[in-house]
DNA sequence: CTGTCACATCAGCCGATGCTGATACCAGCA
DNA sequence: TGCTGGTATCAGCATCGGCTGATGTGACAG
């Protein structure tokens, strides 16, 4: 395998709420409050969600005036997508040439 | 967007020791007994893994005499990579383009 | 300067989950 | 029928992480 599933990129995207950000964001790029209306989560909850998603590199931020919008960066998730391809092709090769480790 | 990511499945897959057995896996099909001596877990600790890997249909198993093989089903993998693949083109387009929502 | 609004940070609660030792189950073998 | 070895289940513990209310910060309007 070339390239590792990133098990701490799974792990940020694997929170509901955090996954349902995503989904939004990669729509159309989104500030705080829209996402308050989007989630009906509350502004704390998301904001720490936010953060999360901000030090894992899944989002970049972009102040306009009080406002912060935020933009997905789609390399990362293709990244991710490009890997688990990587994995899931491996897997069919195994399962289908019967590949197994003798006990 | 046609499918949407499962959060389900991205929590299990999301865990260090299960994202290194389903890698184990798509290399060869093994046996609690191997997973036990490549993971240096306890098994215990393995087998509640893989239940939950069984839980959520990442494995299948096979007994074999007093031995369980368990095998990676790809077409679970695939999906998922799939859709993330969706989610990264979309979020693409997104930011190629600027799209953004007005606050 | 003062108030308001958007957003971030902090401390605390609490439910979920991973890890472990003990134990049960089951297949093969003598 | 016992014994051994591979696997599953159970109860308890400890930690992690998501949610919340209170509060801080920084930018705009008046």
């Amino acid at each position: 395998m070339l390239t590792s599933v990133d098990a701490e990129l799974m792990r940020v995207l694997a929170d509901p709420l955090r996954l349902r950000i995503v989904t939004l964001l990669a729509r159309e790029t989104l500030c705080t409050t829209h996402l308050v209306e989007e989630t009906g989560a509350k502004q704390t909850n998301l904001s720490n969600h936010m953060k999360v998603l901000r030090e894992a590199g899944v989002v970049e931020t972009e102040p306009c005036g009080r406002f912060v919008y935020y933009r997905l960066r789609p390399a990362i998730l293709d990244a991710l997508a490009g890997s688990l391809g990587e994995l899931a092709a491996t897997a069919r090769e195994t399962v289908e040439t019967g590949r197994k480790r003798a006990c």
